[in-house]
Order: C-alpha cells, then sequence, then structure tokens
DNA sequence: GTAACTGCAAAATATTTGCATCCTT
DNA sequence: AAGGATGCAAATATTTTGCAGTTAC
C-alpha cells in the first residue's frame, strides 16, 4: 500500500494560503493532522515521522503552524501538550476554538468536535466571558 | 501586620485527615493554596514562599497533595501547569472536579467556579461521557 | 526509635537559541 | 540570487531520582 496522497493538494494550498514555503517537514507533519482524526503531541509526530526530522525543527514547525492558526494547542487534565488542527476559520492569531475537545479513556486519543456547540453557561456577577473550552472525558464511539 | 493564622487549624486537620505529617513545607503550601482564591503555578509557590524550601521539596509537596486529593490541576490554554484546591468532596484518587474555571484575561489569575455547575452538552452518537472539564476565559468579578 | 520528609547533587527530559548550510521561491 | 528553513551544537528550563541527614510522631 503507498502513502495516502489524497491530501496533497490540500496541504500545498493550506502552506502557500499561509505564505509558508512548502518544505518536507511541514508537508509531512501536516499530513500527520490531515490523517490523524485527532490531536498530536510532539512525540507522536517525531514517531510518526521516523524521526525523519530534527526535534528542533518539529518545534519550529509547529511553532509556525500555532502562529498562522493552522493548529492550536488542547489543554489536557494531565498537562500534556497536544496540538491539532484547527477549522478554517481560525484565522492567523485569532482561534475560534469555543468547541469541545473529548479525550478517550480507552485509546487515549483526542479529537476535536467541531460539530458539538458549547452550550451557554451561567457565570456568577461580574464574570465577563469571552472564550469557553470543554474537554470531556470517557469512551469515544471507535471505542464504544 | 502579622501572619494570617486563620487557617492554622483547617491546614493541620487536612493534613492528618489525609495521614501526611505536619511538614513546614506542606503546611506553607497549604496555607498558600487556602489564601489564594485562585489557581497557583509551580513558580508562584516558589515564589511565594520566598524559595524557602527546595524545589524538588515543592514538586514533592505537590505531588503528594495531588495522590490525596487534596489538589488537582487546571487544564490551560498555553499548557501552564496549574495547581488548585479541590472540593472537600474529592476523595483520594478520585476526583470530581466537574466544575468551571474561569481564567481572567485581565489580572490573569485562575479560579474555580466550585458554585457553577457545568452545563450538560450534546455528544455525537456514541460517545459516552465521564467527566466534563469547562474553562472559560474571560474578564472576572474583580477586575470588572 | 522509626518511618517519613527534606535538601543537595545529579540525571533525565523538554524547550529554546545561534549559526552555518541547504532549499524554496 | 536572496530569504527563509533546516540541522547540529549547545544553552536553558523543567522534572525526576538517589541518597544522606533531619524531623515528625
Amino acid at each position: 500500500m503507498s502513502t495516502n496522497r489524497s491530501h496533497d493538494s490540500e496541504i500545498d494550498h493550506i502552506l502557500k494560503h499561509n505564505q509558508l514555503s512548502v518544505t518536507d517537514s511541514r508537508k509531512k507533519i501536516l499530513e500527520l493532522f490531515l490523517q490523524a482524526n485527532g490531536a498530536l503531541a510532539h512525540g507522536d509526530i517525531e514517531k510518526k515521522t521516523g524521526e525523519k526530522f530534527d526535534r528542533v525543527t518539529v518545534y519550529r514547525t509547529l511553532q509556525a503552524f500555532m502562529e498562522k492558526g493552522i493548529i492550536h494547542t488542547i489543554p489536557t487534565a494531565d498537562n500534556a501538550v497536544l496540538y491539532a488542527l484547527c477549522k478554517d476559520d481560525c484565522t492567523e492569531g485569532h482561534h475560534h476554538d469555543n468547541h469541545v475537545h473529548f479525550v478517550c479513556n480507552h485509546c487515549g486519543n483526542t479529537i476535536c468536535l467541531e460539530e458539538v456547540v458549547v452550550p451557554e453557561v451561567k457565570l456568577p456577577k461580574g464574570f465577563q466571558p469571552a472564550e469557553v473550552q470543554m474537554i470531556v472525558s470517557g469512551i469515544c464511539s471507535e471505542c464504544h
């Protein structure tokens, strides 16, 4: 079985659209995000690229993607650093991540439930909400 | 002005109740949590104790408190590690942290809104929720 | 007195920075 | 060709571990 090439043009488009030069590491790492239906940790990326790229390059690539709003971090209960693709409407420097993240206690995957609307929450007097993040843990549909 | 001693007996009780011996570092660090109306980072604790305790002791103290369910970590958007007091019903190894954390974008404080009920969220078919965390950022009542 | 806790040293891990070289445009 | 990206080395920062001395009970 050959490498999945279905994302090739999309990868190219995303990078160019964000004024990032198209390099091997960026293509490969972005491909990983497009393939993964979940979030990736720095370590995952190193492993899945076969450690083909320098650790520093991975850091810098993730940083570049963050700055361009291509990916975002997901806060997790155990404070591991996870990254996931942003929705298209994440513009540079201004994320719209008001969605639900689901952490599966069985397979360990963390996925973005983009389609789930974060419910309104009633805060005590004086608190003015700007952004809401929600992390739900449990059993995902794959492991169900 | 002298040190606030109003928490002295409470501190003693919490430590003994959790079978932790009552030592200077534990008393002081627990006091910080009781005084703070928000969450603390490792660095905050070092500073607020005047670096009186070894960095390692702080790590081990926090770890002990975590294991006993006295404190819990709060996931934050920037993946900083924050700790906050648990409610009384956090029993050892089994946290009930289904509450809302509020991060103030102005003063930077993170506080637990224990009294706010996390609203139900409707997940896609096949997803079984177990625990829900919610992090709301905005302007807190102090900065309002 | 004994078990548990602390501080120091050091190891292991994670992240950032500088710079020469290589690649994309 | 020029600017940006990469890889390597090394500096920093963070967290963990081992052990001897000290403290709580």
